[in-house]
RNA sequence: GGGCCGUUAGCUCAGUCGGUAGAGCACCGGACUUUUAAUCCGGGUGUCACAGGUUCGAAUCCUGUACGGCUCACCA
């Protein structure tokens, strides 16, 4: 048998005999299943009226100041910071010294007492009852420089979110802005779905999947790379403004803007074409700047060839708006148009430096001279009219063209949206292209060939409106960061600590 | 996957020319009844990421590995 105090350091010697003392005074703190609890917020905009209440309130300990027979401490809840005196003559000379000697910077304990100002003119609670509702076994990172380490803030993210408030700020603002979206969602007539995370075919995006199985049914399953084509399924079957906010996975590299799971909005509306979706997005975007930071201009820092250059995205609506062309021309240095043969193409790609397989078809080509001039797109843009060969689920608008946008904010990609494509047999002729380039090219990845969804094209689907937005990306954004590691909780990210008891090591072993 | 950078005490960091590791906070002992990065006195608690190599001697130089960051590629 192992016990804690001896596993791996987990345990702090003089914070464990705290604890020990504590049980053999019968005070196990652990045992405690509740406590009645006043928000801090509410006793500091309580106490602005009236001093002298008393209050029952809980928190962790964020500092200590022990002056001999009397000592201050902060305390920590959800809501805010609150000082607490406690004085021999008060709760007595016994139990101040237990409570002196035993209490930690990370304990969270829970006080009885009145509200009022010290000589120095900050709100404090004059304690009369004290007990420990948890002890702290191991030491918090520091209390003035915080928590730095990227690695120990992904790993153990609750410390992060302990001692790095704007940490927890963001997190909270992350999730504040979820549940706006989902409000406004509403509002402009959206309902909320659910549909699979484990697909047969995963569609809607080319990207490489997650592969798992299904042991009953004997089934290769793949995680979702795109909600997509089941939304739209939800279109036939009579459903015209639906919405899904989850998470999505793709097999990829980890960047500051890609996580392996990540989590997108994607909303469809019938009878819309994608200047809607445009509309929606820019007002959603809008709303939420508006509402999460109270801004539409957001600073951000960014370092180049090693200086600091400050800058400012501005998202007052309206943005811009460009053409896909229009962007490829400008990278190019000169006018490229559906007219613009392969050759000429192939040729500007080699002037750019751009490497090239051989095999691109037109689109692709425009591609890679469109993504140099994406780079330097830092105001909000959207970007239009798409080549229809990387676009097989988007409505044609012209023989190369389809009526396609995705919104450019910070050089990043934060939103994709088109009208969607809703002839069967072109939908068909579109997927089948995709497995003809795929066997061409195998390095990249198309979108994968689904019948079943070209059936339900068969039933007939509402002309309509499909929009994808990166959630994380826009969190991101909305807050000032330039990782999406920042607005994620637990970033992926390999185990460590991959701590086995003995017992199992030894299972392991024989096995 | 490529390139660059990083890994030293619980945390934040310093460490000269290669000579057996140091500060602040935290922690331990003591003083202190209105402090707030409390203060004062005393104490260094370490697998210098890991494994090799060079050397009389390595935190320091070299090689490899692991993990992380940035970046390019890939990818919405």
């Amino acid at each position: 048998m192992q016990d804690l105090y001896k596993f791996e350091n987990y345990v702090h010697p003089e914070f464990y005999k705290k604890l020990l003392d504590l049980k053999e005074l019968g005070e196990n703190p652990y045992d405690i299943k509740s406590f009645e609890k006043t928000d801090i917020i509410q006793i500091r905009q309580e106490a602005e009226v009236e001093l002298g209440k008393s209050y029952k309130t809980a928190g962790r300990v964020k500092a200590i100041r022990r002056h001999g027979k009397a000592m201050f401490f902060d305390i920590e809840d959800s809501t805010g910071k609150i000082q607490i005196y406690l004085k021999a003559d008060v709760v007595g000379k016994d139990k101040y010294k237990f409570i002196a000697d035993h209490m930690k910077v990370g304990d969270i304990v829970g006080v009885e007492g009145e509200t009022f100002i010290t000589r120095t003119g900050e709100l404090s609670i004059q304690t009369k009852y004290i007990m420990f509702l948890s002890k702290v076994l191991r030491p918090l990172p520091e209390k003035w420089h915080g928590l730095k380490d990227a690695e120990i803030r992904y790993r153990q993210r609750y410390l992060d979110l302990l001692v790095n408030k704007e940490v927890f700020n963001n997190f909270k603002k992350r999730f504040e802005m979820q549940w706006e979206t989902r409000s406004f969602m509403a509002e402009w007539g959206f309902i909320e779905v659910e549909t699979p995370i484990l697909q047969p075919i995963a569609g809607g995006a080319a990207a490489k999947p997650f592969v798992t199985y299904h042991n009953f049914l004997e089934l290769e399953l793949f995680l979702r790379i795109a909600p997509e084509l089941y939304l739209k399924r939800l279109l036939v079957g009579g459903f015209e403004k639906v919405f899904e906010m989850g998470r999505v996975f793709r097999n990829e590299n980890i960047s500051n803007r890609h996580n392996p799971e990540f989590t997108m909005l994607e909303a469809y509306a019938a009878y819309k074409d994608y200047t809607y979706m445009m509309q929606l997005t820019e007002t959603l975007i809008a709303t939420l700047a508006e509402k999460i930071r109270g801004s539409f201009k957001i600073p951000f820092v960014k370092e180049e060839n090693g200086k600091r250059i400050e800058y400012e995205v501005d998202l007052t609506p309206p943005f811009q708006v460009k053409t896909y062309l229009e962007v490829a021309s400008e990278a190019a240095g000169e006018e490229i148009t559906e007219e613009t043969p392969n050759d000429k193409l192939i040729d500007i790609a080699k002037q750019m430096e751009i490497e090239l397989t051989g095999n691109e078809s037109w689109g692709e080509l425009v591609e890679l001279i469109y993504s140099e001039g994406e780079k330097g797109i830092t105001q909000p843009t959207f970007i239009i009219d798409y080549p229809i060969d990387i676009s097989p689920l988007a409505k044609r608008k012209t023989e190369k063209l389809t009526e396609r946008f995705e919104l450019i904010i910070n050089g990043w990609e934060l939103a994709n949206a088109f009208s969607e494509l809703n002839d069967p047999e072109d939908q068909f002729n579109r997927f089948m292209q995709q497995l003809e380039r795929a066997g061409v090219d195998k390095d990249r990845d198309f979108h994968r060939f689904d019948a079943d969804y070209v059936l339900a094209l068969c039933y007939a689907m509402p002309p309509a409106a499909g929009l994808g937005i990166g959630i994380d990306r826009l969190a991101a954004l909305i807050n000032g960061l330039s990782s999406i590691k920042e607005v994620i909780l637990f970033p992926t990210i390999k185990p460590q600590i991959n701590l086995k008891l003995e017992e199992d090591k030894e299972v392991d072993a024989g096995a």
